[in-house]
DNA sequence: CCTGTCATGTAAGAAGTTACATGATTCA
DNA sequence: TGAATCATGTAACTTCTTACATGACAGG
């Protein structure tokens, strides 16, 4: 009986979520290795957390109440642990959910590197940008892909579209951006 | 002579190219304390580092060469510590400035939270994209104050210019999409 | 007199990353 | 034969937050 929180983490809620769908979806549990590969599958929307992190945090969640877990022997492959959420889980996931996002934390180091611009390099700061303006193009490529991908299979889950429709908007918005700061820097020559 | 490491944690760089600006405009020297506000006055372009976190980067900035330190002794204040960044500091930062930005792992927690919508509650999702909104609505406006500040005073540089447009831009796109967002929660009654 | 400013720190802990460690099976 | 997949974990470490602790002076 460990010591006990009633908050979830980031990490640990997210976890919760994809054990909540996988239970919406009739699954029969995942593994860490799941839940692992499920993150490397939604990019552009969520992050992925370190294989590190999530062993260590998928026995607290049993140890908290928030999911068990149940030993898979395979044949030909490595034995495997499987979780599910429970009730209490979808409890403390629902409170997750519906507590506050606190606001303006997000430190975008590109930003943060234009900011500093005159203590570094120009050509240093264009190529950030470049990079970054690149990244929103693949996104924006990526998105429509599994935005047919999702009309075609007769998806029609709001929300998960409604964080498509963001990481589009967010891609175009960026790719915009990058464009005329790119400008900007350019015509500015000579300090 | 602590153990050296020769990259900067974020806080640190940004903490240095705070001590980088005060030298470019011929200041003596920032106290934890004066950083400290400097980073309350930044908002919608930089995060605040903590109290507890500034004041144990600050002298290990000293221990690693990029930054000295002198204390001064005042009559009717407490006595602070002045910091300067060294040039071995402007290269550390240089570097830091030049090294490329890791992509995609902004985890913005209203995303993650919409995205499970379907383990939550409606209604408090739609309050957090308000609430996101009216964020917005509000760095907006700042934003336009800062930006009309910086013009009477003749401000001229045109990096932090730079990121005032993208918060600018960032404040128009997020209330353009949780607008659309809101509209789309509400008129999809009944699953 | 009370609130805010000036000014610095410590201690404990949560959150997360990186590197290490293992080992069978499958596919090219 | 070598790489990728499947599968789980530990240990050490960094980063950052929160709460605690102190104390003089200024302004209303």
């Amino acid at each position: 009986m460990g010591r006990s929180r009633d908050e979830l983490s980031p990490t640990e809620a997210v976890i919760l979520g994809l054990l909540g769908f996988a239970e919406l979806e009739g699954e029969q549990g995942m593994s860490g290795y799941d839940l692992l590969r499920a993150f490397a599958r939604s990019p552009g929307m969520m992050w992925a957390p370190t294989k590190g992190h999530m062993y260590a945090i998928l026995p607290r969640l049993v140890s908290q109440g928030w999911a068990t877990s149940r030993e898979v022997v395979q044949a030909k492959r490595p034995t495997k642990q499987l979780y599910r959420i429970t009730r209490k889980g979808r409890n403390a996931l629902r409170a997750w959910l519906a507590a506050p996002v606190e606001a303006g934390q997000e430190r975008d180091m590109l930003l943060v590197k234009i900011f500093f611009g005159d203590l570094g390099d120009r050509d240093a700061i264009l190529g950030h940008i470049a990079r970054r303006r690149e990244q929103a193009e693949a996104l924006r490529k990526q998105i429509r892909v599994f935005q047919r991908e999702a009309e075609r299979a007769g998806d029609q889950d709001l929300y998960p579209w409604l964080t498509r429709r963001h990481a589009l908007a967010w891609a175009n918005f960026t790719v915009r951006w990058a464009t005329e700061a790119e400008e900007a820097i350019r015509s500015s020559r000579g300090t």
